[in-house]
DNA sequence: CCCGGGTCTGGAGATGCAAT
DNA sequence: ATTGCATCTCCAGACCCGGG
């Protein structure tokens, strides 16, 4: 079988160059007898299914949910009920396509208005950025295509000046950006990847220094540029401490006693992790307001035991403590945070997901007592098509403490159905899928709408890639 | 019951293209 | 490494199933 494909014909290039309208994966509970129970019984009614051509996968957690490609046919119909998808619209109450970007002199319907429009806010009336180019071809390019995007830019201040030594990348405030070739990046890698972890040691939060691949950007036509020219720009304000655009959620969410208020006051905790060939797991977090400004990175190693990823406990423990702290100290100087949601990927196997998840939920169960509410997500992108603009609800039940669903979710621009997992202290079933959609707005170093990773995960991956390749040259 | 081969799965890396 | 995703290839493990 083709890989990244559950069934052979009609794959999805024929669908396109056919234009065969994908096979719509619908959500079912069996409702009929099992004589195992939890995951043996999806086991066996996946197999069951399969025997008559079926293909179904079941939801963790939920055992008798399953998500068939197609529809189940009589007789087998008999044995289950559909859980009928809906528009976005109706299950959350809200668009995607309401959702408004505020600058700092005026309101956009794109983050790509960050090339119109000035940044939000910003800590510092000038921002300086020094363009370092390796060879002059490149400042050239990019000059040429930045030039009628800076015209309003009143608070950026560029300088361009030739690259002589890495260690030019060390030092000086503002924000750097390198330009580098393709060899240069392929042959000190380590050392630039020193100099970039280096870089987030700054009170800001966030990496200062961004490095350009000169060799991909002489190669951006005309139809590329403006892409490039936002995305770069929305990083550099990032980079400067600013916030690029704020996020608003439509107006009905931001009325009232509405759960979706939350989100902006909110602490986001993206947890992540990377591996690396010489044996280490190492575990990092990012700390990020309501706002997207990003507080803390941390990171810390643990030893695994060969093949499996089987955590210490104890060393996990003391991680989970660091962040802790973090919390503690944001608590103490802006007051408890109005939500703290831990956000991970499913990068986590399932080993890992048991190990870390107790340690995190005494850690839940302190925050509780302290009244502040608590979410745990984590998303998973699927090969269902749910049909664009969809969303699937599963559950949720009552578990101690809270509830716990999962969703599916096609925005507009997704290929594919994204997967919700959460527990959450706040018994609403909406505030979780309302509160990845905002999160990956606050991307500010990617502006593209078919994004599906949240933002603060997405800073830990990056982080983490980089600091596995300060000591791990094959990880490159 | 164990063992081996076939089959499936997921992850990583390379490449190409499209993005409001 | 502007980004991201789709696609493809390769590869290692996991899983399945039948034969001895």
């Amino acid at each position: 079988m083709r890989p990244g494909f559950r069934s052979t014909p009609p794959n999805e290039k024929d669908r396109q160059s056919y234009n065969i309208k994908p096979v719509i994966s619908k959500v079912y509970e069996f409702t009929g007898q099992c004589n195992e129970k939890g995951e043996e019984c999806a086991k066996r009614i996946k197999w069951a299914l399969r025997k008559v051509g079926i293909e179904a996968r079941h939801i963790r957690g939920f055992s008798r949910i399953f998500v068939a490609e197609g529809e189940i046919p009589e007789p087998y119909a008999a044995g289950f009920k559909e859980i009928p998808s809906q528009p976005i619209s109706e299950a959350l109450g809200f668009d995607e396509h309401d959702i408004t970007y505020l600058f700092g002199n005026g309101r956009g319907i794109t983050p790509y208005d960050i090339l119109r429009l000035e940044p939000y806010k910003c800590h510092s009336n000038v921002i300086d950025v020094v363009m370092y180019y390796e060879n002059s071809e490149y400042r050239k390019k990019l000059k040429e295509l930045l030039r009628p995007y800076l015209l309003n830019k009143k608070q950026l201040s560029i300088k361009y000046q030739k690259l002589k030594w890495l260690d030019d990348l060390r030092h000086g405030q503002g924000v750097k950006v390198a330009l580098l070739s393709e060899n240069a990046l392929n042959r000190m890698l380590e050392t630039i990847a020193k100099i970039k972890v280096g870089s987030y040691k700054s009170e800001l939060g966030v990496s200062t220094l961004q490095i350009v691949n000169g060799d991909k950007l002489l190669k951006i036509g005309v139809d590329g540029a403006e892409y490039f020219a936002a995305n770069l720009l929305s990083a550099i304000y990032f980079k400067a401490g600013c916030v690029p655009f704020y996020v608003e959620l439509p107006m009905r969410l931001n009325a009232g006693d509405n759960d979706a208020l939350r989100l902006h006051r909110a602490l986001y905790i993206g947890v992540g992790i990377g591996r690396s060939e010489s044996g280490y797991v190492k575990a990092a977090a990012v700390i990020m307001t309501g706002h997207g400004e990003i507080l803390t990175y941390l990171h810390h190693d643990f030893r695994s035991n060969g093949k499996s990823m089987e955590f210490d406990e104890n060393e996990l423990k003391k991680f989970i403590e660091i962040i802790e702290g973090e919390v503690e100290n944001f608590a103490r100087r802006h007051g408890e945070p109005a939500l703290l949601a831990v956000v991970r990927s499913r990068q986590f196997h399932e080993s890992e997901w048991r190990s870390i998840k107790r340690p995190f939920s005494r850690f839940w169960l302190s925050l509780k007592s302290r009244g502040v509410p608590v979410l745990l997500m984590s998303w998973y992108d699927t090969k269902d098509y749910i049909g664009k603009g969809n969303a699937v609800q599963i559950g949720p039940k009552e578990v101690k403490g809270g509830i716990h669903g999962v969703w599916l979710l096609q925005l507009s621009k997704f290929k594919h159905a994204v997967q919700l997992s959460y527990y959450s202290t706040i018994k609403n079933p909406v505030l979780p899928a309302t509160a990845y959609i905002y999160l990956r707005e606050l991307d500010f170093t990617s502006l593209t709408k078919n994004r599906t990773k949240p933002a603060p995960v997405k800073y830990v991956h990056k982080y983490l890639k980089w600091l596995i390749r300060t000591y791990d040259r094959r990880n490159a």
